[in-house]
DNA sequence: TACGACTGCTTGAACATTCAACGACGAATG
DNA sequence: CATTCGTCGTTGAATGTTCAAGCAGTCGTA
């Protein structure tokens, strides 16, 4: 009987685990608040701003930029419809696949983007990497594409093998 | 004229924070819905009934609490108005300050804790802990350790000196 | 003691996110 | 081609979070 008892964290696990929800949340209020105050949005949207500003075009279907952003794209439906009426994102039909959607940035969301940025790269920079060594960067680096590895829902990640 | 550059991220720190930024939106969905399907809360809730679970009598002042918890004293406000709604939690008067209040853990509320932590460490292990050295380990809480200590607003963060 | 400034906590409205359900289209199968 | 199933993206309701404002009690100071 008896499911078997659990695997509690140990000492060390369990210090990191609280250090790590600590930072994470701070560092994100931090960030949201800076972006906020001044550029009028949270870092969620900033983020797809600067992911379609990298793309050709400028422009992504719906549900690639979901996957990049990791939201849902439910999640994403809101914010496009949001960003839409700042007049920073279009919506465009998708040429091949008429179930399709492409959000595109446009001329006005590039520059609320350039206007952005340089408060909130200072905003990182101040509250992250001007205080770990080059090293810490490498290692938190490394740790963090182990974990989005881990839960990424394309890389089977959990499991024997499913089916 | 011209307000300097800014000091855009370099080509490692670029990639540090985008896989930071992937990692802890992936986790915190990722053990949001487990504690969410299982145990009807979101771990900010949950994170909750652990710190007063941990307390001396399973209490604490609302202040202490919002702090400890890195959340704002509004968000606690709400966030135990909901929590007192289930049965998990209670309210009671400071007895040696008329304007602050106690939450309190109900018997209610420390029999759902403990139903909900083995699933819930399984979580964090599944998605983290399992994955890392022991070294990545104690590199990541020094990490989250210098961060949330540049962030918190006891510190006195930045600058010069206010007022 | 009276005053002003500050602290503790709450409130409601605006905003963001989740969840389940849906309509529309595409692809595979017979 | 007809069926069936999967994918794309959206919707609305329920839930959570933020923000600014507010009331009540405490503290410092004269």
């Amino acid at each position: 009987m008896a499911t078997t008892e659990p695997r509690w964290l140990d000492d060390g696990q369990q210090k990191t685990w609280r250090a790590y929800l600590a930072a994470s949340q701070l560092l994100s209020d931090h960030i949201d608040r800076q972006l906020q105050r001044d550029a009028g949005m949270p870092h969620t949207y900033y983020a797809l701003l600067v992911w379609l500003s990298e793309s050709p075009e400028r422009r992504m279907r719906m549900t690639d930029l979901a996957e990049r952003s990791k939201i849902t794209r439910s999640r994403l439906s809101h914010a496009v419809a949001r960003l839409e009426q700042n007049g920073w994102v279009r919506r465009e039909d998708c040429p091949t696949d008429r179930r399709g959607q492409m959000a595109v940035l446009t001329d006005e969301g590039f520059a609320a983007l350039v206007a952005a940025a340089p408060g909130h790269v200072e905003a990182v920079r101040g509250a992250l990497f001007d205080r770990l060594t080059q090293e810490q960067v490498r290692q938190l680096g490394e740790i963090m594409r182990i974990v989005a590895e881990g839960l990424a829902p394309r890389g089977g990640a959990d499991l024997p093998w499913r089916r």
